[in-house]
DNA sequence: GTCTATAAGTCGATAGAC
DNA sequence: GTCTATCGACTTATAGAC
């Protein structure tokens, strides 16, 4: 289970919630609108009865999704806190963010650079009607500058590296650990909450020794 | 294009590329055996004819792109360098790496996530056969550990943020110039040439000022 | 609203001529 | 080896009974 949808009943809920579902697991071409029913516990016949198409329901789920995921990332990304707090916050919450739904980034970022019509124009449309505001965000990170907190960067350069690092094991998570970990010893759980403390760690003080440090 | 098959004929070669290319961009369900006939200039029937079915072209295709895609990168992961001028290295040859080819790691991250037996499969041979070596990356790190070159981290933490921040903007290439930038004016090459060095000074050094650098 | 049955279309795969 | 034509399975979508 990923997220409630509002405004609708329980039905819908349900359905919308097992498209959700097979859709993060099996893309938009994977997915089988029969197995989404069986998944919802109905038949094909009411799939089509509240979407009228696999095309509809598909754009639904994928503008709910991007719209919470999205919304989610960038409301971390605006704050007031002085930057290294606003830093270990962001990774923290980011990071937890992921490990509750580690399936929807990969979700996005593929169907978004398979870049059908559907999928661009659900995207143009949100950030058309500026609900996706990164200027706040980007503010912070100036001000850190300004204040002498962090060194002078392009601060979209350092908001990459930021999000890339947190979530770069959750999209790899598959490979990565059939590459480097004996599955047996391995200890997700704790992997990650490692990870927040490393990624704070390198961002904050590189890999390099400091005397002050 | 992305690479050259070895050891096939020219039209079994001319195939295999237009399979690449299709099934990059569209995916393993999304990728039609029409379209990639179409692509090749030839008919369905004749990739029937040199290979079985859609299946097995698939197969071939991931198999040989996990293949090269992660021995290049383990390549670069191992090398007698200090520290500092390795780390220099990786990045900048990886990111010239992700600029030629930046659709294969979505591709295998998406493919490996919906993880169908043929791609398991796949991959755990691969690794199997030991042809996939991490243990060499990962003395490098630590010997930089060991000479006081770079802080104690456990090495894998260090592996993801690289790798991700590395691979970050290309995965995320459409949804990022969407939100953050103004296509009139953003120059992509320029942009990935100073990550390269936003990224180096980032993990190196931090965010954080110090007083001796 | 919910179901069964089926129409309509797509796509992988093959038969068979050349 | 290469093509056209077609089969057969699968999948989306709808008709129509309840």
């Amino acid at each position: 289970m990923v997220k409630k949808m509002i405004h609708t009943s329980d039905k819908e809920q349900l359905i919308l919630q097992a498209a959700m579902d097979v859709f993060i697991e099996k893309g938009r071409h994977g997915a089988k609108m029969q197995e989404i029913a069986d998944h919802a516990g109905i038949n094909k016949a009411l799939l089509h009865y509240y979407y009228r198409s696999k095309e509809k329901l598909y754009s639904k789920i994928f503008e709910f999704l991007i719209w919470h995921n999205m919304s989610d990332l960038l409301s971390l990304l605006d704050s007031d806190l002085s930057f290294p707090e606003y830093l270990r916050t962001f990774i923290w919450n980011y990071t937890d963010l992921l490990k509750e739904n580690p399936k929807i980034p990969l979700f996005i970022l593929k169907e978004l650079s398979e870049g059908g019509d559907t999928v661009q124009t659900v995207l143009k449309n949100l950030v058309e009607s500026g609900k996706f505001d990164t200027s706040k965000a980007l503010k912070v990170i100036q001000r850190g500058m300004d204040q002498g907190e962090i060194v002078r960067m392009d601060p979209l350069q350092v908001v990459a590296t930021i999000v890339g690092s947190c979530l770069f094991y959750f999209i790899s998570e598959p490979i990565f650990k059939t590459l480097f970990v004996d599955e047996a010893s391995f200890d997700r759980e704790r992997f990650i909450q490692e990870r927040k403390e490393s990624i704070y760690q390198l961002l904050s003080y590189g890999l390099i020794p400091r005397g002050d440090q």
